[in-house]
This record gives C-alpha cells, sequence and structure tokens, in this order.
DNA sequence: CGGGTTTGACCGGCGC
DNA sequence: GCGCCGGTCAAACCCG
C-alpha cells in the first residue's frame, strides 16, 4: 500500500480494521469478492466474509452467530442465520452494497466426521489454495477499490480546499478593510505604490486576463507566453509546444472532478499567473530532496552560476504530461538551506497529505497572484502574507523581482521571534476552518481531536519523516508529536498554535515537512494525488541547524 | 526488464 | 556574431 498517502491510507486502515481480522476465536474468516453491485459507490467494498471451506459454494455452513448484512437501508441483524455464508448478496432481487456475514465454523457435522477424517489432507490442501487464490483476488479488488476511493476523496478534497482558499481570501480581504490605518502604515503607503506598480509589471493579467484562458493548460502557456506583450523564455515557449504534443487535449490525465465547473471559473483567472509563477521555498533540510508528496523523475542536473552546488531539475510524474517542475538547489550560503523552486500547475489530484496543508496554504498563494489580495499588501505585508501562508510560523514570503517569472519565495528558515510575538500573530490570524473533514481519520498514533487538523497532518507528515529516520538513527524523534501531546485537551486554538510554533521552530524536520506540504500545492490551486517519492526520505537532521 | 539517474550535448535567449 | 547561461533532451548507466 503507498506509504505516501497520509490521509487515505489512515483512512483505509480503519476501515479495513475491522476487516483485518482474518481469524476469530473459532475458525477463518476469509474476504471475498464483491458481487458485480455495480461501481461508483464508496460503500461497496467488501461484500461477505467466509469460511474458507465454503469457497466451492457446495459446502453446508454452520449456524452463523452474527450475521450482518446490509442492503440499500441500512444494517440488519441477522441472529442464527442458517447457511449465512453462502447467503446471496442479492436481496429481494435487488443488488446489495454491503453484505458482511460473520460466519463460524466451530461446528462439527457428525454425519460428514468420517468422511471429513478421511479426506482431511486433501480439503487442506484445497483449502489453503483456494484461499490464497481468492485472497489474491481480493487483494486486487480491494487495491482497485482502493484506488477508487482515493481518487474520490481527493476530488472531494480539491473541492473543499479550492472553495475554502477562496473564503479565506474573502476573508483576509475583510479585515484587511476593517483594519483602522495608523501612522506606522501611513508611511508605506508610498513604499506600497512604488512596490505595487513593480509587481504588477511582473505579473501582468491576473485579474482580467485569466478569464479568456481556455481550459487547456498548454493553450494557457502558449497564450500566455504571446498574448502579454512580453518576451517570454525560450524554456516557456517550448515547453508549450511539447506540453501540446505530449498531450494535446490532456486526455491521458487523470480528470479532475467534473463537476468544479464554477469553481474552475473563479479559479481560472488565478491559474494562468500561477502557471506562469514560480514559488520558491526555502526550508532548512540534511535530505537531498524535500518529501512533498508527489513523485519527481530527475531530468537534469546544471552547475548554475554563483553556487557551487549544482542545480537539479524534476518534473512531475505523478501524470502523464503533468508540466510541472522543480528545481532544488542548496543555498550558496548556507548549505543547510534546501530551494526549491516549483513551476507549473498539477493536471492530477494532489494526495490528502499534501492537500490539507495545501488547502491552507494555498489561500496565500491565491491571495499572492490574484486579485482577491490587493498587490500593495501582497508586496508590503508579507508578514501578513506568510501568516496567511503558515498561521502559526514565522516564516516570510517574498517576491522576487529579479526573476525571469514572477517568483514568491517561503522562507521557511527563519525563527520565531519570541513565543508572546507569535501568540499575538496566532492570535491575529485567521482561524482556519479545518481543511479536512471532521471525519477524517486521526493516523494512527497521533493526537486525537484537538489539534488543528492541517497542524495534525503536518504533525503526520512529521511522524513520516521521523519514522524514515528511525531506520537510521534509533531513538524515535516523535518530538512534535509529544509536544502537542502534552497539550491540555480544552486548549484554546491560540494556545495550541503557541505551542505548535514552538515545535515548528524547534525542529528542522518539521520545517521541511511544512515546505514540502507547501511546496505540494504550488502550481495548482487544485489537484493531485500520490505516493510519496521513497527516495526522499530525509535524513537525519538532529544536529540542530535551526540553531535552536 | 522497467523505471530512475547521470551526464554530455543541444537549443534558445540575452548581453556585449 | 559570439560567448555565456539556463533549461532540456536523450543515450548510457544503474538498480531493484
Amino acid at each position: 500500500m503507498d506509504k505516501g498517502w497520509g490521509g487515505l491510507t489512515t483512512l483505509d486502515s480503519d476501515s479495513l480494521g475491522f476487516f483485518s481480522k482474518k481469524r476469530t476465536p473459532s475458525g477463518f474468516l476469509k474476504l471475498l469478492p464483491t458481487a458485480d453491485v455495480g461501481s461508483g459507490s464508496s460503500a461497496r467494498m467488501f461484500s461477505r466474509i467466509e469460511p474458507p471451506g465454503n469457497v466451492g459454494g457446495g459446502h453446508r455452513t454452520a449456524v452463523g452467530e452474527v450475521d450482518f448484512f446490509r442492503s440499500d437501508g441500512g444494517i440488519r441483524k441477522m441472529d442464527n442465520a442458517e447457511d449465512g455464508a453462502m447467503s446471496t448478496v442479492k436481496e429481494d432481487d435487488r443488488d446489495v452494497n454491503i453484505g458482511l456475514h460473520l460466519v463460524t465454523t466451530n461446528t462439527a457435522r457428525s454425519d460428514q466426521s468420517t468422511v471429513d477424517d478421511a479426506l482431511s489432507s486433501d480439503l487442506e490442501d484445497k483449502r489453503a489454495k483456494n484461499e490464497l487464490a481468492q485472497l489474491e483476488i481480493e487483494l486486487g479488488r480491494m487495491k482497485a477499490e482502493n484506488q477508487r476511493l482515493r481518487e474520490m476523496l481527493g476530488q472531494v478534497a480539491n473541492n473543499y480546499s479550492t472553495l475554502q482558499t477562496h473564503m479565506t481570501a474573502l476573508m483576509q480581504q475583510q479585515q484587511l478593510q476593517r483594519r483602522p490605518s495608523n501612522g506606522a502604515e501611513g508611511t508605506r503607503d508610498e513604499e506600497r505604490k512604488v512596490l505595487t506598480t513593480k509587481f504588477l509589471d511582473l505579473a501582468p493579467g491576473s485579474n482580467g486576463e485569466g478569464d479568456e484562458m481556455s481550459n487547456s493548460s498548454s493553450e494557457e502557456r502558449t497564450r500566455d507566453g504571446s498574448g502579454s506583450g512580453r518576451k517570454d523564455s525560450s524554456a516557456v515557449a517550448r515547453e508549450s509546444k511539447r506540453v501540446r504534443l505530449e498531450s494535446p487535449d490532456d486526455s491521458d490525465a487523470p480528470k479532475l472532478d467534473s463537476s468544479r465547473g464554477a469553481v474552475d471559473q473563479a479559479a481560472s483567472s488565478t491559474e494562468a499567473t500561477m502557471r506562469k509563477a514560480r514559488v520558491s521555498v526555502r526550508a532548512r533540510s540534511e535530505a537531498p530532496m524535500i518529501t512533498d508528496g508527489c513523485q519527481w523523475r530527475k531530468y537534469g542536473q546544471k552547475m548554475a552560476k554563483g553556487n557551487p552546488c549544482p542545480r537539479a531539475y524534476y518534473r512531475c510524474t505523478m501524470a502523464v504530461g503533468c508540466p510541472v517542475r522543480k528545481q532544488v538547489q542548496r543555498c550558496a550560503e548556507d548549505r543547510s538551506i534546501l530551494i526549491t523552486t516549483y513551476e507549473g500547475n498539477h493536471n492530477h489530484p494532489l494526495p490528502p497529505a499534501a492537500m490539507t496543508m495545501a488547502s491552507t496554504t494555498s489561500a496565500a498563494v491565491n491571495m499572492l497572484l490574484s486579485g482577491s489580495m490587493s498587490s500593495s499588501d501582497r508586496i508590503m505585508n508579507p508578514t501578513l502574507l506568510a501568516r496567511a501562508i503558515l498561521p502559526c510560523s514565522s516564516s516570510m514570503a517574498t517576491i522576487s523581482a529579479s526573476a525571469p517569472f514572477p517568483t514568491v519565495t517561503l522562507d521557511l528558515t527563519q525563527q520565531a521571534p519570541n513565543p508572546l510575538q507569535t501568540q499575538r500573530q496566532a492570535g491575529q490570524a485567521h482561524q482556519f476552518p479545518a481543511p479536512f473533514p471532521a471525519a477524517t481519520v486521526t493516523p494512527p498514533g497521533f493526537p486525537p481531536q484537538n489539534l488543528p487538523q492541517f497542524l495534525e497532518q503536518a504533525l503526520y507528515n512529521q511522524s513520516r519523516f521521523s519514522s524514515l529516520q528511525s531506520s537510521k538513527d534509533s531513538a524515535p524523534t516523535s518530538r512534535l508529536v509529544q509536544h502537542t501531546q502534552q497539550q491540555p485537551s480544552s486548549s484554546s486554538f491560540a494556545d495550541t498554535m503557541t505551542a505548535a510554533t514552538a515545535a515548528i521552530t524547534s525542529d528542522p524536520n518539521f520545517t521541511a515537512a511544512l515546505a514540502a506540504a507547501i511546496s505540494s500545492i504550488i502550481g495548482g490551486s487544485g489537484s493531485t494525488t500520490g505516493p510519496a517519492n521513497p527516495s526522499d526520505a530525509n535524513t537525519n537532521t538532529s544536529n540542530g541547524n535551526t540553531g535552536n
């Protein structure tokens, strides 16, 4: 099972947990393939659990002790149902979504005992083979179903993320309008005007231009390059040409939810700019590449001028024709800092683990690159932007004017000034609604309910880092989890934020995890999927790079 | 054997 | 026009 599916794996494991016991005190239980009950329903995962001896279907089953069966109307319990294991998955000629029969095999039948003894060895072999075959079949079916559920959940998360992005942007805008202007801000207005003009020159078409964009990413790219009047780089020009050749209609790429319609339209104005813009994430990490939930294939490496460390080029391989590229390079001044620059827009769903943080951070990215946040605030209030991106961190977001593309730099390497200030900032920050539905299953071994779920997810990512490290470093590195577990269950959101901030700033790996989460959404306001690259395993960073 | 990485070659933009 | 530079390609290589 894919390990990169943090959120979904937990969901699956939870769902499967009930089915995971293959034995009862009295005998085997088996998962059998679901009968053909159609497709498209997440509830159609398992059909029945049956004793191995009944595989052939002709074996009379003992009295069933418990027999849950869910038809369209719900679950009913059939006590002492005879022949329960072979109960059809149809009921009243209607397909049944889930049938779960728990039938024990502890009753020996005296009338068949002699025959059974004589044929016991053959039967055992056949049973073993049948069981193996059935398990393999079921495994395959479950994998397929699992994948389908993941896609569905990813789509739901996508839709949720997009909606939340817009809502957060609106909230941010309202807060800005309500904020009374003081003297200090007045002095900054002049700077704002200058830099606003500068930024607008860098990122044209953030509002009206995108409305005319087509749905084709390649077309958007091409038109973006030529229509803006700016001279685009050759890379983008060739890129658009190649993308058009590789996937002229994106038919190969997994489609997002077809019902996105309105949301897509609302977001289309920002996507064009986001696709052109780059987002650079600076994070301390000893690993060669931060884990961001996507799969990347390295396609080149160059020595960049002015940096003794090579720059590696990656492209997203989670979907055919995904245009997203990223560059990974260490900072020349501080080689413990990993600079990851993302470009492009995913054309496939994002993994839920990344989507959780993504839904939080995409708001700021959208604010930065769309018109929902005024340009002046984008430029001159990086702290606000950073808080929008990471409400609990002291990260800074800056915009580079010298880069060929508008480049947002998220610096996750800086430390929180002090706890009080952090708390105050956290209090001012929006209380983002949990980006994931409350029904999301908490990952195993994870702090329960109280922590805001995006932090929870981030911590879960961190736990993944830790688990990866644990192969090298035997000491469990669940420091952050311990921090959060120390929080009183009734603590307020701000208190939790403060503690989380302390945890964040004290652990470089967590910084990297946050960077990874952020980066997973960069270039895509929507979407994607996939296991983390196994090679992305972070190395041990317990050397205290953050200087704490 | 398939997929990922490495690495030299190639291409286009840009500055002089 | 030339050289530098960033970015990409693709054959060779590596690895599980």
